[in-house]
Order: C-alpha cells, then structure tokens, then sequence
RNA sequence: GGGUCGGUACUCAAGUGGUCAACGAGAGCAGACUGUAAAUCUGCUGGCAUCGCCUUCGGGGGUUCAAAUCCCUCCCGGCCCA
C-alpha cells in the first residue's frame, strides 16, 4: 500500500496506493468538510491536479445524514470526484465544538451546531459512517484535547484515543485503510506511549493529531520530530490540521509525508494570498529555508491599481488570467468571484509546494 | 411674502441643557485565521497625543457655572398657504 521510495535526511518521498488511485506523497489534502472544497467544484479540484481530498464525518453525519449517503451511493459518486478522499472521524468537532457536546467512555453526544438535535458519535459509529462516506483512507475516531490542557487531560484524551483506537480497529470496513492518530499534547512521555501503543495495534498509516490547537509552535515542532520516531518507516505518516507553508517543510523535514489544513482555503476567502519569493521550479530546499514566500493581503488599499499577477511564478488560472487590482476589486465589491479565484491560487500554491518538496526529495 | 419641518463626523442616522468627540448602520483602513459552526472574527475611523489636551453638531451672536441641545438672527433645503 504505501512504498518508501527515496529518503533525504529524515525527509521521505513515498507512493500510496489506494481503490481510487496511487498517491505521490508528501502531499496535501484539500479539506472538503461538508464534502465541496468551499467555492470549488471537483473538476476544479481535478484542473488543480489535487491528489487526494480530505472529508468529514460528524458533518456529514448531519448533513445528508448516514441513511442519505448510503442511498447515494457514497461520497466519491455524489460529488463527482473519482480520486481518493480521506474522511476524518469526528473527532476533531470532539474539540471545536466542545462547548456542545459531552464526552463519555462509550464517545460523544454533540448537540447538532445546526438544529440542536442529539448526535451520537462513538467509535463504531464513525467507522460505519466512513464505511458509507466509502473514504479510501479513515481515521480512527480520536479525544482531540486544547493545547492548553492540563496533563491530566492530555492524559486522558491520550489513553481514550487508545482505547478507541483498538474499537475502531475491531469495526472498521476492512476494505478501508485505516489509520490510527497519535495524541499526547505536549508531552513527549504521553506521545511515546500513544504511539508504540497504536503500532502494537497495528494500523494502515499514522496520524500526528492534537497539536495546532492552541500550544506553542515550537512544541508542535518538537512533538512533531519526537513522534516521527516511534513511527514505522515503511507506512504513511499523517500530521493532521497543519499548518503554514514553513510548517510543512519542516515537518516533511523530520519524516512527515500527509498533510491538510484549512489555511490555504480559509485564508484565500479572508484575502490573505501565498505569493512565492523565487520560483518554485528552481527553489533550492537544502537546509530547509522558511522564508520563500510572503503574504498578500489583497484587500489592501495599496493593490488598488497593481495591474501585475497575484505571483508573478504561479501558473493557476487566477494568476495567468487576472490582476491584484481586479481580485482586490472582487472582494471590495462582495464578489463571489473573488473568493474562488483566491481559493484556487492559494491551493495551487500549497499543491506546487508539496510538489516542489517531492521533486528535491527525488533527487 | 406667510406658515411649518429640517440642516449632526465620509454617507445615512440617533441625540433635544451637564454622564457627548457625540448611539447605531453603511462605507473605509488595518489585523487575525492551523484534522472548517468561519464569504468569518477583532480593532481603528475629528486632530495631536501617555494619562490627557485641543477644535467640532449650517454661519454669526446671545442666555447659562455648563449648549449639538434654549433664545435671536442670517444662509440653505422639503412641504403647505397666498
């Protein structure tokens, strides 16, 4: 399923294969929560040459509902996307959304975020869920614990996740890869266990989750590195939810090879762009540098009249068929446009950069 | 010509003696965003500035300890009557 192909440094360059196609990692998922990349459809997802795109459980949970996606035949056939997608387990809302839901040995009970209904999420439950989604690759239902947690909580949303991880292995659809995700916060004691815990029980691939949500970055990284060694070498490694561009080459760095985010999407309708420093063909990775690129602020009164590209290197269909002035336009006037025109080159530019670290990485 | 209502910061619009540099909205300016409850959220938007000080509510004059608020007068606009 997953082969190592190349290795520089800790850095890997990797194949995975799954039912709906082989994956070059590192790569980077383009999140579709509710199943649409937010203002993009699939065939711009196809046009941006996206690998792979990432889904969500407890949303579509809610919407269109199990028994709906079931009679709908899955997700890959509903919205039209032929390629791999990999489903998260919910477990994520199990933190974002903690002010609705309550957490129990047996999983959670969200009050729904849209009607207030009670939504029950256990282990079993996701995996029958992602079983109907028809995801390539699911995750292990998981306790996502705040960054700034006390280590008891760390503790315990640690030790859970374990022990939803053994439920989610004894229900999964075995069709399905399954991967299970490492917890621990910030403390190396606390990771360790968690993953030689997951690696006794035997998954398809490795999730670093719980960081990114609220602790000191260095942490993260330190974490980040820390875990990486008690992985396997020969299955994927999966940092969940992060990060910024030099977020990503770090973590490829030390041995990552999955990654998704909300930043390029998100930032892309907030008009903060990723604009490259020099040309990403020729970017020289030695050493790892986190400087490479800058952010435009799009909506700033200075781009008013700047008839030059968003970049002046990307090749996305916003950049070689519009100017700052017209994209800055689209968001004064509320134009939908504009977010979908700076969804697409933000993406290109998480997609060109994975693409670029895989090519030195090959080399 | 008479009567009447009104003229508030970039715009609209509250306020009708002190708690007013003046509610609110829009517009503008800037910032944040990390397994998406996010086309969202947070600041700032008279001047200088650390408290604070200075100049403002159509113009001018007045009453008062104190006026965007009361009085006089002028200018401008809406409506009504001649």
């Amino acid at each position: 399923m997953f082969s190592l192909l190349n290795k520089k440094g800790k850095a890997r360059r990797g194949s995975l294969t799954t039912e709906h196609g082989v994956i070059e990692t590192p790569f980077f998922m383009p999140i579709a929560t509710k199943g649409a990349v937010k203002t993009l459809s699939a065939l711009d997802m196809e046009e941006l040459n996206a690998q792979i795109l990432l889904s969500n459980t407890y949303h579509l949970m809610l919407r269109p509902s199990m028994n709906s996606m079931e009679r709908l035949g899955g997700l890959h056939k509903f919205m039209g996307w032929n390629k791999p997608i990999l489903t998260d387990s919910g477990g994520y809302q199990v933190f974002s959304l903690s002010k609705i839901n309550n957490i129990t040995e047996d999983g959670v009970t969200f009050n729904s975020h849209i009607d207030g209904a009670k939504i029950n999420l256990t282990p079993e439950i996701s995996m029958q869920m992602q079983s109907v989604i028809g995801s390539d690759i699911i995750m292990q239902f998981d306790d996502v614990a705040a960054g700034k947690s006390s280590f008891d909580r760390f503790q315990d949303a640690m030790e859970r996740s374990l022990r939803w991880a053994q439920r989610c292995k004894d229900s999964y659809n075995k069709n399905q890869k399954l991967f299970g995700i490492v917890q621990g916060g910030v403390h190396e004691s606390l990771r360790q266990k968690s993953a030689e815990g997951l690696v006794d029980i035997g998954f398809d691939g490795y999730a670093i989750g719980g960081l990114s949500v609220g602790e000191p970055k260095e942490d993260c990284y330190k974490m980040t590195n820390f875990t990486c060694g008690f992985l396997p070498e020969n299955k994927p490694r999966y940092f969940m939810g992060g990060g910024t561009p030099e977020d990503i080459v770090y973590y490829v760095s030390v041995g990552v090879d999955m990654f998704d985010c909300v930043i390029p999407t998100r930032n892309a309708r907030h008009g903060s762009l990723f604009v490259w420093k020099e040309d990403p063909e020729t970017i020289n990775w030695d050493n790892w540098p986190t400087n490479f690129y800058e952010n435009v602020k799009i909506k700033n009164e200075k781009y008013t009249y700047d008839e030059s590209p968003i970049d002046k290197y990307c090749t996305c269909k916003t950049c070689t068929t519009t100017t700052r002035s017209y994209v800055r336009h689209l968001f004064a006037t509320n134009e939908i446009l504009g977010l979908r025109l700076a969804t697409i080159h933000n993406l290109h530019f998480y997609l060109t950069l994975m693409k670029s670290l895989r090519n030195y990485i090959s080399k």
